[in-house]
DNA sequence: CGGTTTCTTGTAACCGGTTACAAGACGGAT
DNA sequence: ATCCGTCTTGTAACCGGTTACAAGAAACCG
């Protein structure tokens, strides 16, 4: 046993250790083709001995590029989290890169600051921050790291920018509720200020509109109760309703849940749908009809696009998906 | 505008632009107190001048630390992998570390070269892995790597781990059955090979046995359907049966249907149990009696011990989360 | 056998920060 | 004026890899 029992041996070591230079040993374990196989042995050989493991960071660094992804996602709960990081960590193994995230529950300020950290930590971002101006965000990050923009408003600075059609899904919605015969359509809006609640609600407002029927928007804040306290309003209101259309599911579950307790049925009195289409709403009884969008498949976009990005390829700046109608059982039965 | 418009400022230049040295702008960045102010004032110009932000791969490879935290997963889906993410972003946020994240979707030979591949990339690790021998994960990796743990099997390699208390949880939950008059506690069984599945068992086993009880164990593998198959096998063999505990909410769920579809009263004739407290489970009826874990502290004091350790502090080998009875339905009522 | 090409190998500079150490500036005491 | 201590500042080595370039060895050619 000879010293050196503190820290890891580094390169150097091995090529002492294998009578041989640096530039050999990091040819071996780069697998450049030029190494002549005896020497290619002994280097193995002597980097096993010393249980040698390449330092990641110091690489990082002398190649300029990291293969991580920053990730940058707000205080999300539940389903969504999951799934859009399960289809981004997919793709990005696919392409041998890693995921860094980092939560976005703060101000303007300490988000660009803490984008500005990423510098020399990630190779590119993925922004996603439904509450914070982009151009806000963006103008004070070099130009030189490469982001896109997921789910957020458009942005000027050219950013390249990933989004799920949210109007056009809440007409689809609506539209189907419509055609099931539903007339006093209201509406629970997601939290105030966040871009995607904005979205929905204006695509009903439209959908409404063009089907001669009067928009009604409660406030929400995408959480379960807020879906229960919607609900209690339009009793104490003793509004007429027959559908109830929830900015996501988990409100529309919300909503559920308590009509249930109320006795009114779904979907005989009143239709309730969602936007989302996390895994629960097929498993709640009666199955919440939705807007599905495929999380994990736009997560696995956003990566994808933003590896185009970072080598070089031209994308084309906004790219929209659309969310397909799931019809189950809270909508289903039409009235006479 | 002078040329330079490729790449980032870096140290260096904004030393040259300030008339100061790299040590000086060094320390304006890191906020040492020993810089006079007029100098101070000159880099900070400098450096908002050329858009300077500093290059954290270089800084983490001097300070041989990286301010990250590897967290490897398997193939996780749902509210856990969200839950316990969020527990861990939350607490790693509040002492300044990241998350680089890397799914184990894969066999011992490519886990043990992911492994290897984080050093230089981050300061320690968190490995949960149900399906392979920790021991031999470990064995190939850097002793100088701080790693723990989470929900495995125990290891001989002296590291730290935690995990929650499946045997302990599962004996609570019998003896509340028993507590509730019932006797005939028949157990369906996690998956086999997984070590969650097998502690469960084990803590029924114990608590059946210190009630003086018989147990009865049916084979499953965590998923809805193998709860419906086991309560059709129990009907089969007519089995005398007064409550069911299920290795996790899943299968409790689907034995719940199953007894549903044959009419059997829940709780009157068989109560039903679970183990995870999933959000399902207070949304079916009647709501399922389950264990809870609390995911996101799981995840949370996992980053806690890690950055524990990382700080060079002496942390115990083996810390165990105890899960709590939540009652609710599908158990409360008493047999005479 | 000299000259040219090809292949292997090593030296040293570089990536962009941090920091030990030395040197210079300044103020106070004698 | 001299000496000493304190504070500020700069130089240069270092973290652990990659790689341009040069040099040496081997092979091939006329």
């Amino acid at each position: 046993m000879n010293g050196k029992a503190i820290g890891q041996a580094t390169i150097r070591d091995v090529a002492r250790e294998a009578g041989a230079s640096v530039a050999s040993v990091s040819r071996v374990f780069n697998r450049l083709p030029n190494v002549r196989p005896e020497l290619k042995e002994r280097v193995e050989a002597a980097a096993c001995k010393l249980n040698y493991v390449p330092h990641a960071g110091a690489r990082n660094l002398s190649l300029a590029r990291t293969g991580v992804i920053g990730v940058v996602l707000p205080d999300l709960h539940g389903e969504f989290f999951s799934e859009i990081l399960r289809g981004m960590e997919r793709e990005a193994a696919m392409r041998g890169r890693h995921l860094l995230l980092s939560n976005m529950h703060m101000g303007l300020g300490d988000g660009v600051e803490a984008l500005r950290n990423m510098r020399g930590r990630v190779d590119g971002l993925i922004v996603m921050a439904p509450h914070i101006d982009p151009d806000l965000l963006f103008a004070h990050l070099p130009a030189s790291i490469p982001a896109i923009l997921l789910n957020g408003p458009e942005n000027r600075q050219g950013r390249p920018e990933l989004r799920i059609d949210n109007a056009a899904g809440a007409r689809t919605m609506v539209e189907h509720l419509v055609a099931a015969g539903r007339r006093a359509i209201i509406h629970i809006a997601g939290s105030q200020g966040n871009i995607e609640a904005a979205e929905r609600a204006r695509g009903y407002r439209e959908a409404m509109a063009a089907a001669g029927l009067v928009p009604v928007i409660l406030p929400g804040n995408f959480d379960e109760e807020s879906g229960h306290l919607a609900v209690q309003r339009l009793q104490m209101q003793q509004m007429e309703v027959d559908a109830i259309f929830a900015a996501n599911d988990m409100m529309a579950i919300g909503a559920l849940v308590a009509l249930r307790d109320m006795g009114v049925d779904v979907p005989g009195q009143v239709a309730v749908a969602g936007f989302d289409n996390i895994p629960l709403a097929r498993l709640i009884s009666p199955g919440l009809t939705t807007m599905a969008v495929d999380i994990a498949d736009l997560g696995a976009r956003a990566i994808n696009r933003l590896s185009a990005v970072i080598d070089g390829e031209n994308v084309p700046q906004t790219e929209l998906r659309y969310p397909s109608l799931i019809v189950r059982n809270s909508t289903t039965q039409t009235i006479a």
